[in-house]
DNA sequence: TATAGCCGTTGCCGAAATGGCAGCAATATG
DNA sequence: CATATTGCTGCCATTTCGGCAACGGCTATA
């Protein structure tokens, strides 16, 4: 079911992997007829598409309108395959994420568990990723679903949804501060530290306010992985900071306990943004996951939410 | 620049015309080059995409799926050809619209008048239908704006505003009702009335309320066109309705007078919606102006209710 | 500075696709 | 029954596409 021209194709191969003779061997077909088919590509539009740099190719001005159009092209190829597919009753495809580590611990494997019960041939790929790759993922079209702190999105990014979290301290069940129901932040600094490293977005959200604060925090240890900070939370090294999405069940089990952090007595919010891109229909199985992932994640927020309530 | 396979483009044809023979004569081809096409795209897609019937060809279920895909293909071709052009300052293209006869009096004119000094290498094509017809020639790409009467929309549109107008009488200077300032139906129905026929959307507004009354209207005369109904009204023929869009500047020489009506203290809304294609990006071209559009109907919305304000 | 490796492009040739022409059977219209 | 129109199919020319090998340009490494 290929009745798009190659030309499309083979951009599409180049913009993605930079270089021709890349781009054929993934296509499986000789360099020179990639090579053509882009020159015939920019004779065609009038203009070229890419810069030849001496290391590969790169995208112009215009290269990047086209490349815009054939992903919308590709995409909403891959939408009505998947329509004609479910016509004959086979619910079948691959829903591609991009997503933040915080997801990974228990919202994703619970809800991919989940929807696999019931759609056994939907398949699935996870990214993990910062914020900001998450967005770029998505505009490059190499993922469907982007789960990321809510930064300013550009507009070619649909937000689905957007969810707030509390943010707050992790601690061993023994440390001093576990009997509390809520903490500040000068009462964590009072202790060692387990801080994140400018590639998470906690660190954007906590720097602001430590910044107001007179005293700076004991030195202690810096990770860029939410799962490293839990882990060393959890054996007592020092106070963590995660929102509550990245503890789930390890906290159940009673090893860490998780203190909403109180800001002046008001809460730090964490908001999450579910994006796809904006110029697409989704396949028809990859909406139905992305309805399920916006519910549960709203589930929650309410839940989570009314568990810690806030002075209002 | 048609570097989309000729499959794309013959099927499109065929659709529109509904014969392979038709397209062939439109697209200036063989027919028997697109009676192989079609077949070849039917064999890729590993079903028939049409019903031969003796008199042509009908879509079937698989064919809508590809119909609509191949549309989105070809308006966001349409979108990068005039993202391209825009690039090298050269703001050209063609906005194409679809609209119930209100608009034809002096909206539209106004608006397409303004906009042409402005952008003279924009060029318009309109037409004038009924409401469910606008939403069909949206869905079938014929038109990039539609504006109608606000009826339930399919899913693949998009309401991208929704003004309100109040309803009216139309009446000659001389006639005994002029000097009101609002009229009731009952008022009305005490004279000859100009009737709309089924085919306008004043028809569905009025019908129920009329139904509600004991008494049933005079019968005088009955039309199906905005414009023949205005004349008719000025002519002293009798009340004619509609909303005050329809009527603009010929009230405003004094030979017509509006007359909102009244329905037991409650204004008789007109919803107009303005419409696109859920599954597209526009032109930057049809896009300015289709926000034109939009500030437009809101200015004389917000002016013609607080010209005749209505108890709340 | 020489060399090896990778890059995109081009000439040549065979293979595949596309299009035009004429004619086919099937169906509707008169 | 005759005529016209429909979509479809051989046959053939033209165009497009892909593979192979080679060329010149560039970078990195020895």
């Amino acid at each position: 079911m290929r009745f798009h021209s190659p030309s499309i194709q083979y951009f599409h191969a180049v913009r993605r992997t930079g270089s021709i003779r890349a781009a054929a061997r993934l296509l499986n077909v000789a360099s020179s007829a990639v090579s053509r088919q882009i020159l015939k590509l920019e004779q065609e539009v009038g203009s070229p598409l890419f810069e030849r740099n001496a290391r590969g190719l790169t995208l112009t001005t215009v290269g990047e309108m086209l490349a815009r159009h054939v992903m919308n092209v590709l995409q909403d190829l891959d939408r009505f395959r998947s329509d004609v597919a479910s016509l004959s009753g086979a619910w079948h495809g691959t829903v591609s994420i991009a997503c933040i580590e915080s997801l990974t611990e228990s919202v994703l494997p619970d809800l991919i568990a989940s929807h696999r019960t019931r759609a056994r041939r939907v398949s699935f790929t996870a990214e993990v990723m910062g914020s900001s790759d998450v967005l770029e993922a998505l505009r490059r079209g190499e993922a469907d679903i982007g789960i990321a702190i809510a930064l300013r999105h550009p507009p070619d990014l649909r937000q689905v949804a957007l969810k707030r979290f509390r943010l707050g301290a992790l601690v061993a069940r023994e440390h001093p501060l576990a009997r509390r129901k809520t903490v500040t932040l000068e009462q964590c600094l009072a202790f060692p530290v387990i801080q994140a490293l400018p590639e998470l977005s906690i660190y954007h959200l906590l720097q602001p306010l430590i910044a107001q604060l007179s005293e700076t925090p004991e030195p202690a240890i810096q990770a860029n992985s939410i799962d490293l900070m839990r882990e060393l939370a959890a054996r007592g090294v020092g106070v963590a900071f995660q929102t509550q999405l990245g503890v789930g069940r390890l906290s159940r089990d009673a090893q860490l306990v998780f203190l909403p952090l109180d800001n002046a007595g008001s809460p730090v919010w964490s908001d999450l943004g579910i994006y796809v891109r904006a110029e697409r229909t989704l396949p028809a199985f990859t909406e139905s996951f992305l309805q399920e992932l916006v519910r549960e994640l709203g589930e929650r927020e309410r839940r989570e939410n009314a568990a810690y309530p806030h002075v209002a």
